[in-house]
DNA sequence: GACTTCTGGTACTTGCACGTACCGGAAATG
DNA sequence: CATTTCCGGTACGTGCAAGTACCAGAAGTC
C-alpha cells in the first residue's frame, strides 16, 4: 500500500520538497503566518507554484507541514553531577536558539496563529518546548533526589519560571537573551527552591489540585 | 485655531467613536489584526463603513487607534509594609487581568504584529507593561531597603521572572494562570534574591537561617 | 520506444476585502 | 430658513493573492 503507489512516473524531488518547506519557514519568519504569498514562498525555493499545490492542498496546509516538518532539536540530558551545571547548560542551549535563529524570528510569528488553531498550537509545543521541558523536569527530579531541591516544589512553576523570562523577553519586551539570564534563572530557581524549610508547616499540603 | 475648526454642521457623535474602536479591539481578539474585516467592525459597532474611514484613513491606522487608545489600568502602588504582601498584590492583579479579559485575548494576537511593527510595539509595552514594571520595580527597591532582598539583586531578570510565567502561558504554555502563579513567583523571586550576610561559598550546610 | 508524473514558468480565473461614492436623513450653526 | 457635516446603509471600483491550467521539457517505469 504505501510503495506500491510511487512507481510510475517521474519521482518528486527530494530537494524540490525541501525547498519549499525551508523557503516557507523563513517567510513565515519575516512576514507572518497570513503576510506571505505563496509565490513567494515559489519564487524563493527556485520552484514552480505548481511544484507546491501538487504537494499540499492549500497555503494552510503547507504552513501547517511547515511547521510539523521542523526538527526538533536533538536534546541531550546533561549529566554533569551537578544541578546547577546540567540546568545551566540546558538554558544555554535554549539561550542560543532563541538568539537571532529562525526558531526565534519564527516564534513571535506564530503566537497568534496557535491562538487560532490549536492543531499548530500542538505543533509548536510539540517541536520548541516538549524536549526540552522534559529535560528540564528530569534534571529537576534528579536535583530533588540530590538533596538539592525541596521535593514539593511546583514543578510546573518551576519550569515556568525557566521558560518564561527567556519568551517574555523574545516576544514582548525585547530584552537581552544570553548567559547572564541563563545563570539568572537557573540560580534563582536553586536558591528559591533549595531544600530549607523544616519547621515551616505549609498547610493544605494534602489537597494537590492541579 | 483649535476650537474654530469644529463649528460647523453635524458634531460627531462620541458613542460612535467608542463603539468603533470596541469593536475593533473586540475583533482584533477574536481575529487577529490582519484577520478582520472593516465591514465586521462597522456591523458590530452598527455603524457605517463611512463613519469609520471619515476618522481613520486606513485599516492600520484603525488598528493603531484602538491600541493607543486603550486606557492602562490605574495601577496603584500597594503599601502594607510587607515586601511579600505587596509583591503578591501587584501580581494578583495581573493574573486577574489576564484571565480571560479582553487584555488576555489581544495579547497574542498583538504579538506577531509587534515583531513587525515597532510603534504597536510600543504601544503595547506602553499601556500593558510599563504600569505594572513601575510599580513591581518601586516594590522591590523597598523590600532591598527594607532588608528583604539583596542590594545587588538583577532588577531586569527580577521583573521578567515575575512577569514572564505569567505571559508564557498566557501566550504558549497555555497554563493556569491563578492565585498560585502570583505567590509562586513572588516567593520564588524573594527566596531567591533574599539578603545572604555570609559569604558566597556554600559551607553552611542545611543551616537554619532567620 | 510509449507512458506517466514530475520540473520551473507563465497566464489566467476568481473571490475577497479595502476603500470610495452616494443615498436620504439628522443634528448642529447662523 | 440655508448650510454644513454628521449618521447608518448600500453599492461599486479596484487590487491583490489564492488556486488552476497549461506549457515544453526532464526523469522515471515497462
Amino acid at each position: 500500500m504505501l510503495e506500491s503507489e510511487r512507481s510510475l512516473g517521474r519521482p518528486r524531488d527530494a530537494r524540490t520538497d525541501r525547498a519549499i518547506l525551508e523557503a516557507t519557514l523563513e517567510l513565515i519568519a519575516e512576514r507572518g503566518v497570513h503576510e506571505f504569498r505563496t509565490e513567494d514562498v515559489a519564487a524563493r525555493a527556485g520552484v514552480g507554484k505548481g511544484a507546491i499545490y501538487r504537494r499540499y492542498g492549500s497555503k494552510d496546509e503547507l504552513v501547517t507541514a511547515a511547521i510539523a516538518g521542523l526538527v526538533s532539536e536533538g536534546i541531550v540530558i546533561p549529566e554533569t553531577g551537578s544541578t546547577r551545571e546540567d540546568l545551566v547548560r540546558l538554558m544555554r542551549q535554549a539561550v542560543e536558539l532563541y538568539r537571532g535563529s529562525l526558531a526565534a524570528r519564527l516564534m513571535p510569528n506564530l503566537i497568534g496563529a496557535m491562538a487560532q488553531k490549536p492543531e499548530l498550537a500542538g505543533a509548536v509545543r510539540e517541536r520548541f518546548l516538549a524536549g526540552r521541558c522534559a529535560a528540564l523536569s528530569e534534571v529537576l527530579q534528579r536535583g530533588i533526589e540530590r538533596g538539592d531541591l525541596r521535593s514539593d516544589l511546583d514543578l510546573e512553576l518551576a519550569l515556568d519560571v525557566l521558560g518564561g523570562p527567556l519568551f517574555y523577553r523574545l516576544l514582548v519586551t525585547g530584552g537581552p537573551i544570553d548567559e547572564r539570564l541563563a545563570e539568572g534563572v537557573a540560580d534563582l530557581i536553586l536558591r528559591g527552591f533549595a531544600t530549607r524549610p523544616r519547621a515551616k508547616s505549609r498547610n493544605a499540603r494534602k489537597e494537590q489540585t492541579a
